[in-house]
DNA sequence: GACACTATCCGAAACGTTTTGGATCGCCCA
DNA sequence: TGGGCGATCCAAAACGTTTCGGATAGTGTC
């Protein structure tokens, strides 16, 4: 069907290897000859099959990322923003892009096997990373080039390349800002136990009480998944079990966006009555209604220079440095209400 | 390196054949041998070389989409919703998805030529149409499987399978909408020429004119790339050169952001003063202060259709229905003011 | 006139599969 | 006892590339 070399081959009367030789311009080919073979390969439309290639050269130049799937339109900004990123950068380096979707589990791990063991990929971005990552264990253990947006958790070793936000300063700047504003009732959503950025958050929480000489109530925490409903539901328990919180601060802009809905269906209103708080300003939290106070975690950029440092992994040229804990920033928007009085 | 079929074959003395079709399953196998082949492979841990099976199989199980790149965050929730749309059916009927990103042009034409002539892709995703579009015109000639979402300007053939949302209908309705609520100078914000769903939103608009006995003019028509800054400039000149505007419409979400930010510059009202309407029902839009009236296409929908068109093509079982004509949803929101009176 | 050297070309192997078309052996039946 | 048949196995080719290690012929040198 298609053209191969053979065919350009025949056609020109020289051999593959010749006509392979001279189209990769290797100096050992008559320049007459090249030219009348770039001609006829021009003229066929040849296009070389990459597919042998890879199998020839054991290289793909694809780098590959799971996602889980995402069923509902604003579900998960992160996942998108971060594929944008990378896709951006990838494509500088002359690298595509291998995307598969599945739910975190078996399924994920099967499709990880396959496609890594299946030689499809040069190297994995792991994302959003579990306590005890399986992934990683596997990744590690077969030696294959990857990158980690995230981290471990706190007590275990993250001996891996990883770019990841300093969470622990992140939701601590964002509770500080909320104690400066005159709260004293902060709520806190919390991610499950098993995602691995759930401590470090945690612990920002606790050091921005502690810095503030305000004791902790295990009671204003409870957990959620990553979700909008997951916050919402979490918003309500929190709001019903500890009417006096007057700020809610969620571990991820989704789930801020259900506690928002949560404190509006309690017919308070949004940062004047329930302050509210998010982690990681995806592109809707600067449009929600009100737009919501957030910690900026700069995804997009994460996502480029995982890229790049990935590329020169493969290349066996790692950077310098390989594990990058950027600053997040905070962002004040109207979630926050004004400074209390007192 | 791996562990490869040959590998196995040594392991426990049988012929790569017969490892080969004993994991296949074929029945010419004996049981005993056939488990003893299954265990050393397990324990080896194989995983089948895909690129090997690629090229001998000539089939990758793979589709390819190409999109521009997307450099700043809220650019472009279309192909971010249209992707997790492809990727989710994808994974249901086994496929995996190669994503590439180039800006349209030439760049992105010799892309389309690697991937699909370097046969790494069993079928093409083919989004936002050029009028004329080269891209289609190439997958056409080599008779390369793909599916479009969008269609070929009005006065041009659309004969190739595709999902496109009635854009006409949409904006009529939209027009419609404004006229009811009393505006009579209403503006347009049309993407460039070269996009082939131009010409049917303008219709729309004009359709919707002459449907209410209005006369048409040239010179509420403005055009902008189809960024939030293009559509903040049209709007710019739209608003100068005609203030007797009442309202907007752009022909997607961002321009009507965009458009949003020029009425708020000048100091006037959006919804109250002048009224502003978009196209997509992008996430954004419901967040968007004030939230934006626009014209729905669901697209996570439309990628996921196209995506089982697109699979059913390659088996060669094309669905009875390969054009497919959406019907739009207006949806109301407060960008729309409210009904003027008089 | 033999040798070396260069320029140009090519055969064969390899990458890891799957598939085609047998080969071998034991058994049954006429 | 030989022919046929089923069960089990395998060698070789093929997919399209790249690369290794020559082969060949022409040219120049001593």
């Amino acid at each position: 069907m298609s053209v191969t070399l053979k065919r350009i081959a025949k056609e020109c009367g020289y051999s593959v290897t010749t006509v392979s030789r001279a189209l990769a311009g290797y100096d050992d080919v008559n320049e007459t000859t090249r030219q009348r073979i770039l001609e006829v390969a021009h003229n066929l439309g040849y296009q070389p099959n990459l597919v042998a290639r890879q199998l020839q050269g054991q290289r793909t130049f694809t780098i590959g990322i799971i996602t889980p799937p995402q069923i509902h339109h604003h579900e998960d900004d992160f996942f998108s923003l971060l594929i944008k990123g990378v896709n951006y950068a990838a494509a500088q380096y002359h690298y595509d892009l291998l995307i598969s979707s599945r739910f975190p589990g078996t399924e994920e791990m099967d499709t990880y096997r396959r496609i890594v063991g299946g030689n499809r990929v040069d190297g994995m971005i792991v994302a959003r990373t579990y306590q005890d990552d399986p992934r990683i264990t596997y990744l590690q253990s077969i030696e294959h080039p990857f990158v980690v947006a995230g981290r471990s958790a706190p007590d275990l070793p993250s001996d891996f390349p990883y770019i990841d936000a300093d969470s622990r300063v992140g939701v601590q700047m964002l509770v500080r800002h909320f104690i400066h504003y005159g709260h004293r009732h902060i709520g806190l959503i919390l991610p499950p136990e098993s995602v691995a950025f759930t401590a470090y958050r945690h612990a920002g929480y606790r050091y921005a009480f502690q810095d503030a000489g305000l004791t902790y109530h295990p009671e204003y925490v409870a957990t959620g998944d990553l979700g909008e409903a997951g916050g919402y539901e979490a918003a309500c328990t929190l709001l019903d079990r500890t009417p006096e919180l007057t700020a809610i601060v969620a571990c991820n802009d989704l789930m801020a966006f259900g506690a928002m809905a949560a404190v509006h269906a309690r017919g308070r209103r949004i940062g004047e009555d329930v302050a509210v708080g998010g982690f990681d300003d995806i592109p809707a939290a600067q449009h929600a209604m009100p737009p919501l106070t957030t910690v900026r975690q700069p995804i997009y950029e994460i996502g480029e220079r995982l890229t790049e440092m990935l590329v020169r992994i493969i290349a066996d040229e790692p950077p310098a440095e390989t594990q990058i804990l950027i600053e997040p920033a905070l962002i004040v928007r109207a979630s926050s209400g004004q400074p209390r009085p007192q």
